[in-house]
DNA sequence: TGTACATCAGTGAACGCGCGTTCACTGATGTAC
DNA sequence: TGTACATCAGTGAACGCGCGTTCACTGATGTAC
């Protein structure tokens, strides 16, 4: 490869980090192609050398979206099956994840959108959920009883961490986040 | 009142219930002054002897909006606390509340936008959230303990009704109902 | 009751703005001889 | 190795479009005498 074409690639690359956190920030629709290519220290003008349209980049971006959560999973520490569970749980519901976005899970910047507009991003969502319940299950073990835990839990974990964003600044923010850790250990129990 | 005034107030409401399917379908964002007001039969021109903006508009929706909640939560029945507790659990995670956001809780289309945009709804949002906690709440009957399942509840309800319209027409989205109706009624056991 | 004027809810065209996208251009990098 | 040309990543200005908002206007409703 040539200088100029890894030159390119590397442009390519800071263009898709700019976008993973602007998603992550903004969601779609409020993220600019102007702003992503501000964010990647670039002018609006050479952008569709690099993507064919506003979709094509940001389809691309949440199907790369998802290493963010499988490293959370696979990195999980404790003892036994369920206290890494707990503990990729309690990453999840923590006000740090809360209160930085931009280098946590796509799904709150990106599910309600995508469950509007549809289409285009539909398939690489799901597949971005499908392989974060999967990463979260190989934690609990297979087994039905498991899986059906392991759904439950991200959307727990979504739901809180999306209200809780919502609501960030009252007191309300934190019980969404406390109140969701208990009730998380709680379905680990048994 | 002068008859002329009573049709003033009339499409007062009108626009207030076209914002509101508008605002439960599409988000604030997405829903044009236009859409609303061609939904209520009018045109665009006549908003603003209504409202001061489209912000205004929006924050008042919302404040409005919590009606629909608090009656699912009233009208619950069962022979017990926690019986009823899981018929509103089985309604709001319902197929046909999925499908019909239009008819259904406000919190899916409006708390993403409200954990990015902030300020102007934050507050409006978050005595919505608030209301429908203690409605569901009182049906458990007080108590700490009850108080942090309902909080949880609720985020689950939120995060799998939303997760679940995200991919709808994949069959994740009905799976996604069903292992959160179960870890529902896990939690409401004890 | 009838008439002449005032009010004002709603219309429709216009505005400035930010957006996604296009395109002629530039200058550094790469290639041919 | 040196020179002349080709390529192409990135620039910056422009486009058409939909948006929120404004405003002169209209005609039905309301008021005064």
């Amino acid at each position: 490869m040539t200088r100029k074409a890894e030159q390119k690639q590397e442009t390519h690359e800071a263009i898709l980090a700019s976008a993973a956190g602007l998603l992550r920030k903004q969601g779609i629709r409020a993220s600019s192609v102007q702003d992503v290519m501000k964010g990647a220290g670039l002018t609006v003008g050479g952008f569709y050398s690099h993507f064919d349209s506003k979709e094509h980049l940001f389809a691309a971006t949440i199907r790369n979206a998802g290493r963010i959560m499988r490293d959370w999973c696979s990195a999980a520490l404790g003892a036994t099956p369920r206290e890494r569970a707990a503990s990729v749980v309690r990453q999840y519901l923590s006000r740090a994840h809360r209160d930085h976005p931009e280098a946590g899970c796509i799904l709150p910047s990106t599910a309600p959108e995508v469950a509007r507009e549809g289409e285009p991003y539909r398939e690489a969502l799901e597949e971005q959920l499908r392989g974060f319940i999967t990463s979260f299950n190989q934690i609990l073990g297979k087994g039905a009883e498991n899986r059906e835990t392991s759904v439950a839990l991200v959307a727990l974990m979504y739901g809180a961490l999306s209200l809780s964003r919502a609501v960030e600044g009252t007191p309300l923010s934190n019980e969404l986040l406390k109140s969701a850790r208990a009730a998380a250990e709680q379905l680990l129990e048994e």
